[in-house]
DNA sequence: TTTATTGTTCGTTATTTTGCGAACAAAGAT
DNA sequence: ATCTTTGTTCGCAAAATAACGAACAATAAA
């Protein structure tokens, strides 16, 4: 057990904020949030970027528990990981609007 | 003229969201959003951190223009910047709600 | 059973971030 | 005029982030 003067929302809402830092994950959360999922190939075809790089930035995202991964086949189906995002919203909705 | 394939909405959401990517930052934003404002000195008080890394945070949610610094003798008085705090009010509760 | 397709991991490089203490500048107090 | 107080800037070190191509593993197609 560990002291800190941070409260667990502080730091998770942190953890959040920190994932979505960057135009490319912001993208791809926009993007399955609208539609349902998608494979990480569509993404690459889309993204201007590496797919190494791409799947490092879906890494962290899957860290930060945004999204998930589902294997199908040779492919991967991600979408957001709802139980989280609701979190989410909840601590941005706090944050912000007081 | 250059041209990206992200929104200036998603660029804008990523750079506020990056300044609150960190706890310090956080709890920076969370306090003065709850209180009118405040010194920095009585942030140093309270953050176990050195008053150089404290300054380098206040300057990174500056530039990000989600507070603003008043130089009031002395001290400097930090607000929110109520008006990009209303900008990101909108772009998370648009992202986080669709 | 080869050959494609798909996506992750590895190794590397460059840049950014985080953090500290020391030095500095500006304003107030003595 | 000197000494405090306050906060920024500088110089530095360590760690994390971002990006790429090459190599790899797993599955599907030929």
């Amino acid at each position: 057990m560990k002291y800190s003067i941070f409260t667990d929302d502080q730091k998770q809402a942190a953890r959040f904020a920190k994932a979505m830092g960057h135009p490319v994950r912001m993208y791809v959360l926009e993007l399955l949030n609208k539609q349902s999922c998608c494979y990480s190939g569509d993404l690459t075809d889309i993204l201007p970027i590496a797919k190494s790089t791409l799947s490092q930035h879906l890494k962290e995202l899957k860290d930060a528990g945004l999204i998930q991964g589902e294997i199908e086949g040779p492919k991967v189906k991600y979408c957001i990981n709802r139980e989280n995002w609701q979190q989410a919203q909840q601590l941005f909705q706090n944050f912000l609007n007081y």
